[in-house]
RNA sequence: GGAAGAGUUCCCGAGUGGCCAAAGGGGGCAGACUGUAAAUCUGUUGUCUCUGACUUCGGUGGUUCGAAUCCACCCUCUUCCA
């Protein structure tokens, strides 16, 4: 259940209340599409690192172990050990991720599976019932993430079907929620939003979608080619639209400088594979900008990734030596980062709702929004 | 002492007369990455007064309009025979 705490003009302060514990918002959750956030970054460490939703995909777990391994281990919770929040994504941005082995018709999608070729379909249903097993706190409903550009007509159709798939799961989760040996009776149901660039179509099918009451909603198929003012112009046109007492959540998004933007458009909760993807290609985010930690500038370099950070990597190692891992290939190297750029994403997100909490996120976004993407000093 | 083979741009390695500043790796340098088919991908990597010029393929000399490529001698290394 979301409490909303205070606004700044559009800007949100909330908490969310679940079985698996409250997380304050505005919330950046940590991507662990198998279960593990990549880069070997553990539950045990998350909890090092502000992390307060931990984020897993329903087609990578469907596909390998197998949701039904999972249920029999006594869910997602149990088997990464993680206690806190989890939100499962439904399988639909794979739909758009891995076009090319998918076919998308009304009952659901047909794909070939990327570990084996195997054939695998995945429809509301089914996606409803994989969620179910792995138990998560909330499942994203089954959607198509329409790819940019996409024809008004298509989009349209997508939209109309992805409206239709909603209802189905809702009516699944319903069914499984009150089965009596299910994993979490309280797992939630988001919604999400799609329409393409379209503002007609954002706004009727979130029109649509807010009537069904979910427990919240979600802004789906942006940051996926689309120039960055055209995503922030989307978010202006539809989250009007979004119910005011629902959590909001902007999907796949996005850079530092793209979370206080959403934020001050009124979005309350974030996921993106950017700061441990990132991190494991040698891209830093720190509090003056972006660096490539491999730069040859950095070779003799005594300081910490981010002198203004005390994340367990900043507090302990050198760039110097960091740089070095890079180089010399060690795996310690993308861990070390990978944990500084999730500290970093939690700790910006931590900022901002100290800044909401205090009045002051206007000249929060004034001072980062800009700095925060470009180079670092 | 004799025989055979080899020496290529930072490294490995292809190239046997012109389309070669020289394939392909590696390494170096730089960049990309937005609900993760990504510990991946891209660009670049002799010098310069840079749509051209100059220097480079163990060394020196030669053949040729033209040589990393052919010839002679020299140097170094590897293997085999004594």
């Amino acid at each position: 259940m979301y409490k909303l705490i205070l606004k700044e003009n559009n800007a949100r302060r909330g908490e969310f209340v679940t079985v698996h514990g409250t997380f304050q918002t505005p919330c950046f959750m940590n991507v662990g599409t198998a279960a593990a956030i990549k880069g070997g970054i553990s539950s045990v460490d998350l909890q090092g690192l502000k992390t307060q939703v931990e984020l897993c995909n329903t087609y990578h777990l469907h596909v390998r172990p197998g949701d039904n391994i999972i249920r029999q281990m006594g869910g997602l919770h149990k088997f990464m050990n993680w206690d806190k929040p989890i939100l499962t994504d439904s399988g639909g941005f794979q739909v758009f991720s891995l076009a090319k082995l998918r076919k998308i018709k009304e009952e659901g999608v047909y794909f070939n599976s990327h570990v084996d070729g195997r054939r695998i379909f995945m429809g509301p249903e089914e996606s409803m019932q994989i969620q179910s097993n792995l138990g998560s706190t909330i499942a994203m409903a089954f959607d198509e993430c329409v790819e940019n550009p996409a024809e008004h007509e298509y989009s349209r159709r997508s939209c109309e079907r992805t409206t239709r798939w909603l209802i189905r799961c809702r009516q699944e989760m319903d069914r499984l929620n009150s089965l009596p040996d299910t994993i979490n009776p309280h797992q939630l149901l988001f919604g999400i939003n799609q329409g393409c660039t379209y503002e007609d179509l954002r706004i009727r099918h979130m029109q649509e979608i807010a009537e069904l009451d979910l427990d919240g909603y979600a802004v789906g198929g942006l940051a996926v080619g689309e120039p960055t003012d055209v995503m922030y112009h989307i978010l202006d046109t539809v989250v009007p639209y979004m119910p005011e007492h629902k959590i909001r959540y902007l999907m796949g998004v996005g850079t530092p400088s793209n979370l206080i933007e959403a934020v001050a458009r009124g979005i309350d909760l974030f996921d993106c594979v950017m700061p441990s993807r990132n991190a494991r290609h040698a891209t830093i985010f720190t509090w003056s900008g972006i660096m490539h930690a491999t730069n040859k500038c950095y070779e003799t370099d005594p300081r910490p990734l981010d002198p203004e950070c005390d994340c367990p990597t900043c507090r302990n190692f050198s760039r110097a030596y960091i740089r070095h891992l890079f180089k010399a290939d060690e795996q310690l190297g993308g861990r070390l980062a990978v944990q500084h750029n999730l500290y970093f994403y939690n700790t910006l997100m931590e900022r901002i709702r100290e800044a909401l909490d205090s009045g002051t996120f206007h000249a929060f976004r004034e001072k980062y929004s800009a700095r925060l993407a470009g180079k670092a000093e």
